[in-house]
DNA sequence: TACCAGGAGAAAA
DNA sequence: TTTTCTCATGGT
């Protein structure tokens, strides 16, 4: 499949001037990046905030205490998060790796390819949370595609909505140039505009994307 | 009560 | 290879 350059850099620029710049990610240091982008998975952000929160005031968020903690105390503070039986042996995994590893700073000496492999091969760990790993916490240029990306693209008109992850994730980055602080504004801009425009309704009225939709007069399914 | 929300992995078809 | 099921919570 391909994408436009034209109209992937329309709409990246037309949701920056809409939403202004988003400043991802949401967080206070690179590891807790990482912790966030696990306990993101399947849920709202305002329930993964909490478990980070939690952690935090634990004071487990850093990869040394997080890997020395018991299963159950991890389990106990990120509950809010849903799947906390999963999401605790994830994050207990992915410290006890980091501290084998040497931490993050001896991964970023890696290159893109080996640093993304090395994350997918983690228990947990698939193609968007390895992506936004890289994305946000190495600034690495990897493009994220997750569901927003994908519906908005779909209600666009532009893909059908099921394709393949690595799929549209190859297509966007042969589009755009390879920049990580555009993939970084881009995929949190994508956020902020799902949660605030194209809704599941039948028009779109005000949205800044209209003119790059491919269904008549503004139009978008699902 | 039912459905949805920024996934991943195992099992079944 | 593709589809289905499971894991869990909180908000609407």
């Amino acid at each position: 499949m391909e994408l436009d350059r034209g109209a992937l850099e329309g709409v990246y620029a037309a949701l920056l001037t809409h939403h202004g710049p988003q400043g991802w990610w949401p967080a206070e240091s690179d590891f807790e990046v990482v912790v966030g982008a696990v306990l993101i998975q399947r849920t709202a952000w305002r329930n993964a905030e909490q478990g980070l929160a939690a952690l935090r005031a634990a004071g487990l968020l850093t990869a040394d205490a997080l890997a020395a903690s018991s299963a159950r105390r991890i389990e106990a503070l990120v509950r809010p998060a849903g799947f906390y039986r999963q999401k605790a042996a994830r994050l207990s995994a992915v410290a006890r790796w980091l501290v084998a590893r040497g931490g993050l700073a001896r991964l970023a000496e890696l290159a893109d390819d080996e640093l993304e492999a090395a994350w997918l091969a983690l228990p947990g760990i698939g193609p968007e949370t390895a992506a936004v790993i890289c994305l946000y916490a190495f600034g690495r240029p990897l493009f994220v595609v997750d569901a927003y990306a994908r519906r908005t693209f779909a209600r666009l008109g532009w893909i059908g909505g099921d394709e393949p992850g690595p799929t549209l994730r190859r297509a966007c980055e042969q589009a755009l140039d390879a920049n990580a602080a555009t993939y970084n504004e881009y995929h949190a801009l994508i956020v902020a505009h799902a949660k605030t425009h194209c809704r599941p309704t039948p028009r779109c009225a005000g949205c800044p994307l209209l003119r790059y939709c491919a269904h008549p007069a503004g139009t978008a399914s699902r």
